[in-house]
Parts: structure tokens; C-alpha cells; sequence
DNA sequence: GTCTATATCTAGATAGAC
DNA sequence: GTCTATCTAGATATAGAC
């Protein structure tokens, strides 16, 4: 029994897994059953018996991939300003923009869990929030945190939807200015 | 032959306008042309006499849409520096996040774009373009501007898909604060 | 130009053999 | 648990009457 359950477990992750790239690539709703279960080497037949629906799959894919993302962010050293400003450059890099398959789930996937049920939205917010406990730690402040995270979403989403390849720089390389210039704010209270 | 011009582009002006309210909240790909149709009070057989295709209508709808949030930060007052808070404020407001019929297209359709063909990114990018100039005046700074755009987008995007209103309000405020902070950075050269 | 009706295709989901 | 084959619903797009 334990090796039929191992089995189950490799071939119910590597749907997670793959599927997660498919969808960050084309779109949870543009990925059909069928790719989702090619992308894994098995046929729909088999994936219904790891998930009850399309809906079921796609929750377990939001936690695993958001999951990816802390990890990664959770993995960078706090201490080193270097290491920290590296982290803001490769997410606002051109080659995350091009491989929306290999990146960050956020600027993929989350209209698509806005617009999902309670399920989605559950796990997703439950992911965001680790992320940004990791980010935070990053930053050194809660709030500027949760701007540095929108902004680099929204950049590389924003990136992604641009023709030109001069627009796409022109754009990324602004947001990662400011982004350096929100991580050296003061955040202790001013005196006027 | 002017009444029936007139006609033809009022029927054309419903189909977009509609249409464009009805795919920022359920999605372009889960919009139906017949979904689409009966937004504007026709049905689908009328739709494809002032559409080719299902792309050809996101293209003007994508067109249409961009050049309404552009009119919208083209009219506020660059000099009124209240105005222009009021603008970030209202942006990154609770109605906005739950009301994506009635926003700004780019938390809901960027994703969708950024897949589509190069019609479509063509569009996205005039109509950014132009919203960018608009922005940049109220900035003072192109940099700036591409950030908080960035910003802006982002966060209403990530908060439309947190389940509890509790922390959809947290990241709205604290990006609307580093918003503040992000306008009031002066640009010219800082000394030593 | 707008309608009704329909052709054609693809999607999610299920049945049953092995 | 995985496969092949299939059901059913919904999609884009078209045909033809008015």
C-alpha cells in the first residue's frame, strides 16, 4: 500500500506542478482538461481521480505555486542590501516577462481568482499573506511591503500586455528605480 | 444614408461600451458574444455585421476603454495637489475594487492582453501610452508615473481576488500611503 | 441591419474495460 | 489508477428571411 500511495502523491503533484506552469503560461480558463493532463503524461480519465473538478485543481495549484513564491523570497538574506535589491531586479527583469510559465503566479493568475469562488480566494489569500510576511522581512515595514509587491505585480503584468520590447524596458526599469527608492524610505516618524 | 450612418454607429458605440463593462467583470474569454450581444440589446448575428471576429471587438473594446481612464486623468488638475490625492485615493478605493464594471480596465484585462495577438498589444500600448502622459503630468515625472501606475494596478488587481474585506483594506492603504510618499519624492539631484 | 436557426467545434465531466 | 470512448453543454461563427 505504501508504494500505490507514493505513486498517487507523485502523480497528483506533478499534475499541480505542471498544470501550474501551463496555466501561468495560457491562462487557467484557456487551459483545458485535457492539456492540464497531457502537461503531466496522463489522460483525463486519470486526472478525475486526484481532483472532483477543474475548480478542485485549480485551488491546490494557487496554494502550490504561492507557496513557490515565499519559499523564494523567504530564501533571501535579510541582512544583505545587495541580496535584497538582486530580488527586485530579477523579478522586474525582462526574462521573467518573457517566461510568465517559470515565474511569479501574481501577475498571471490573479484576476482569475478574483473572478473564482470562496475556495480560490481562500487559499489565495492565505498564500499572499505568507508572501508578504517573507517580503516584509525584506523590506523591514509592512506597508511598504504590500506596495512593493503591488508594484512589481503590476509592472510585469503591465510589461507582459506591451508590443514593444523598448516599452516593456522603459517601464520596468522606472518601477525598479522607485522600488529602490521605497526600500530606503525612513520609516521612522519625521520631525517637521 | 446619414440616419442610417448614425444608427450604425450608435449600435457600434453600444457594443463596445457595453460589452467593455461586461468583460472588465466576468473576463474577455468568459464573455460570450452572445453574453456580449445582449449587453448592447442586439443579438449575435447583428454583432458580426460590425465585428469581423470575437478579436476584432476586444481590440476596440481595449481602444475604448483605455481612452476613457486617459480622459479621466487628463481632467483632473495638476496644480491642485489635493486633486491629485484625491485621484490616488479614489483609485485605490474600496468601490473601485468591488465595482470592476465601472474601473479602470487594467487590474482586470492586462493578463488577457498580454496573451492575445499583436492587434490587441498594439491597442494596449497607444492606449497606455497615452494614459502614462496624463499621469506623468499630475507626477511631475515619468518615472514616477509608470510607478504608480504599476502600483495603482496591482493592488486593486491583488485586492479584488483576497477574500476578507479586512485585508483588502490594509493593502489599499498602505499602498495609497507609499503613493503619497512616491509624489512627494523630489526629483532633482539629491547632494551628498 | 437585425433577427431566428443552425452548423461546427471544443470544453468539462463520466462510464466502463483492464 | 490509468486508459479509451463518449455524453452533454456551450462556444464562435454563418445562412437566410425580412
Amino acid at each position: 500500500m505504501r508504494y500505490t500511495n507514493e505513486y498517487k502523491e507523485q502523480a497528483r503533484a506533478k499534475l499541480v506542478d505542471a498544470g501550474g506552469r501551463h496555466a501561468k503560461k495560457h491562462g487557467f480558463i484557456n487551459s483545458g482538461m485535457a492539456d492540464l493532463a497531457e502537461a503531466a503524461g496522463v489522460t483525463t480519465g486519470s486526472l478525475y481521480k486526484h481532483f472532483n473538478s477543474k475548480s478542485d485543481l485549480f485551488v491546490a495549484m494557487i496554494t502550490a505555486e504561492l507557496k513557490r513564491t515565499a519559499d523564494m523570497y523567504g530564501a533571501v538574506d535579510a541582512a544583505d542590501p545587495v541580496a535584497v535589491s538582486r530580488a527586485l531586479a530579477d523579478y522586474l527583469s525582462t526574462s521573467h516577462v518573457q517566461r510568465p510559465d517559470k515565474g511569479c503566479p501574481l501577475p498571471s493568475l490573479t484576476p482569475e481568482i478574483g473572478r473564482a469562488d470562496d475556495a480560490a480566494k481562500q487559499a489565495f489569500e492565505e498564500g499572499v499573506k505568507t508572501i508578504h510576511v517573507k517580503v516584509a522581512a525584506l523590506t523591514g515595514n509592512s506597508d511598504i511591503a504590500w506596495a512593493v509587491m503591488a508594484q512589481n505585480v503590476g509592472a510585469v503584468m503591465l510589461a507582459r500586455a506591451l508590443r514593444s520590447e523598448a516599452m516593456q524596458r522603459e517601464l520596468l526599469s522606472a518601477v525598479c528605480h522607485a522600488g529602490e527608492q521605497l526600500l530606503s524610505i525612513d520609516t521612522r516618524p519625521q520631525e517637521k
